[in-house]
DNA sequence: CTGAAAGCGCTAACAC
DNA sequence: GTGTTAGCGCTTTCAG
């Protein structure tokens, strides 16, 4: 019934004392209030069940605890990962999160960030692959530039392709050294399981096991960024006859969806046809058999995000690097 | 540089209106402004890359697009993917999701409510399991209490133990009809890998699940709700030598840890022992074997969730019973 | 140490 | 149609 929150009005009047006082005690200001006086108030607070509202705080402060998430999916493992630990972080340091999830559609990407914006968080973290759309990333800076440039911070997860603070993921780097790996077990004929064509992830994924590959140019079959994508592209793969003795799927789960795929055409894993991922994502540490990957530190990379975009801010845009670490299990043994 | 946003005072000054015709101009309100004007309003917003402080908006329309998330998890799949739900359901009605992770230490859950709350967002969601600790089911109330009746809303997926909305999970029924399916595939020495003695959701899955089986009652291992809870529980249940013919891990992350003991022991699923869990998380869906378990419409939760508690509120706490079903693959066989 | 009063950026009566 | 103005709940000078 009561339609309305107690103010700090009601619990300053409640404890006979002004606004000021009230608001002193409540939160602790500079200036000191008598103990008798900070008592009554605290008092009255609880009695009223009072809560301070957080909005009209940040209105008179010109300042917010919140900070922005913007996820490709929070479904998939490895953006819920980064979320849990950039939650974390925030956590430690007093900040809320919002999570904006574009489910799949990266043209969602700039309403969502528009919204972030509008809640005049502390920062925005950008965690999805950007694209290779020139229009797109022309819009997405023309609601960054003026964010950032009214003191709103930005930091991007991924490709350094906006001019904000990045944590660049060596993508290629990491699907070079795996290529390597790769090859040096024995193997001769790769395949490919790329996402979509625009996603730069994929794009470096690919052209870094391309490059580290010693000679064969690996067949390449795109499809989804999921397990399903995994799964038709596997299909595909089998379907087309081509010789290929292992497959890369550009992230652990088209990984996940090919060996499916392999198991529904009877087709071995590994002794067919070796499979390797990207990622590591935790819970798919324990399929059979053993998904050889390259590990991505996705806790502390949602860590890194909130240290980098929190902290000194006298250099402009910082990249910060992130390196995979090549894991070899039992999907790729020595051949 | 710029350390300011531009307010709409900014643009009102820049069209050379008033700050009323600004505000309608860029906001459907229901008062029409001159098509001439609104143009020339537009464009001063564009020019001045203007973007509506939505603190000031909420502060002045009194009411906020918030909606706050509590999870224990956030990188745990059972709660990524209502998170996931909730996030597009949420997205549909324009409103934006105030994440919360407790990160597995349900004492936070109170601090965060609170933070929620402050946020003064036009509904809570409370996604964790409640515990049967008394006192901390009162704190919880007393931050809730107040919260709803001054007309925020709070709907909790768990068990119906707060005084709110809640999404009631059938545990019980399904982990009971688990049981009897089981049994009747001519399984005769169960065995329970549960979760931590205080979560309801451990009382209730396990004891559906004695309900169910017929006869002998199951022994019990109690470890943490998770991959690596059910690994260390399992090794304990071979380490005590106990004769069981199949094990139901309270939900899939602890059947995943169960099977990698297993592995690790040379144990053959389900050759040697069959594993069931419960809530049939998608990225598990591709392990070998199969895993039984009992399928939770988690996605669709997230969405009810957020109907329920921004639908009709005349009826005071109200409830919604979601049932899992029974899923049985090749993790518990027919003997 | 305490109180009065001026905003923070915006919306919504209320006038014209 | 458009403009003026009074708040929304809080923090923070500025006086006392």
């Amino acid at each position: 019934m009561a339609a309305r929150a107690a103010t700090l009005t009601d619990v300053a009047k409640e404890a006979g004392v002004s606004l000021a006082t009230a608001s002193r005690a409540l939160n602790g200001s500079d200036r000191v209030v008598r103990a008798e006086l900070h008592d009554r108030v605290l008092a009255a607070a609880t009695r009223l069940g009072y809560s301070p509202n957080a909005q009209a705080q940040s209105m008179a402060r010109g300042s917010t605890d919140l900070v922005g998430l913007l996820v490709n999916d929070i479904a998939d493992p490895y953006f819920s990962t980064i979320a849990a630990g950039l939650a974390n972080a925030a956590e430690e340091q007093g900040l809320l999160v919002m999570l904006c999830s574009t489910a799949g559609r990266p043209e969602r990407e700039l309403e969502l960030l528009g919204a972030l914006r509008r809640q005049r968080g502390r920062a925005i973290v950008i965690a999805g692959s950007r694209t290779s759309d020139r229009s797109h990333l022309r819009e997405l800076s023309a609601q960054i530039d003026p964010f950032v440039s009214s003191g709103g911070r930005v930091v991007a997860i991924s490709e350094p392709k906006l001019q904000v603070d990045t944590l660049v993921v060596d993508n290629r780097g990491g699907a070079r050294e795996l290529a390597s790996e790769i090859a040096a077990l024995g193997y001769r004929k790769p395949a490919i399981l790329a996402g979509p064509e625009q996603l730069l992830v994929s794009q470096d994924r690919k052209a870094g096991f391309a490059e580290g590959w010693p000679s064969a140019e690996p067949v390449v079959v795109a499809d989804e960024f999921s397990r399903d994508g995994g799964f038709r592209a596997m299909h595909r793969l089998l379907d087309s006859g081509a010789e290929v003795d292992c497959v890369f799927a550009i992230n652990d789960l088209m990984a996940l969806g090919a060996m499916a795929a392999c198991r529904e055409r009877d087709v071995d894993v590994p002794g067919d046809l070796a499979v390797a991922g990207f990622d590591d994502i935790s819970t798919l540490r324990d399929v059979t058999p053993e998904l050889t990957t390259v590990r991505l530190p996705l806790t502390e990379m949602g860590h890194m995000a909130l240290d980098l975009v929190l902290g000194d801010r006298t250099v402009k845009p910082r990249r910060r690097k992130v390196r995979g670490e090549v894991v070899l299990r039992e999907s790729t043994p020595a051949r």
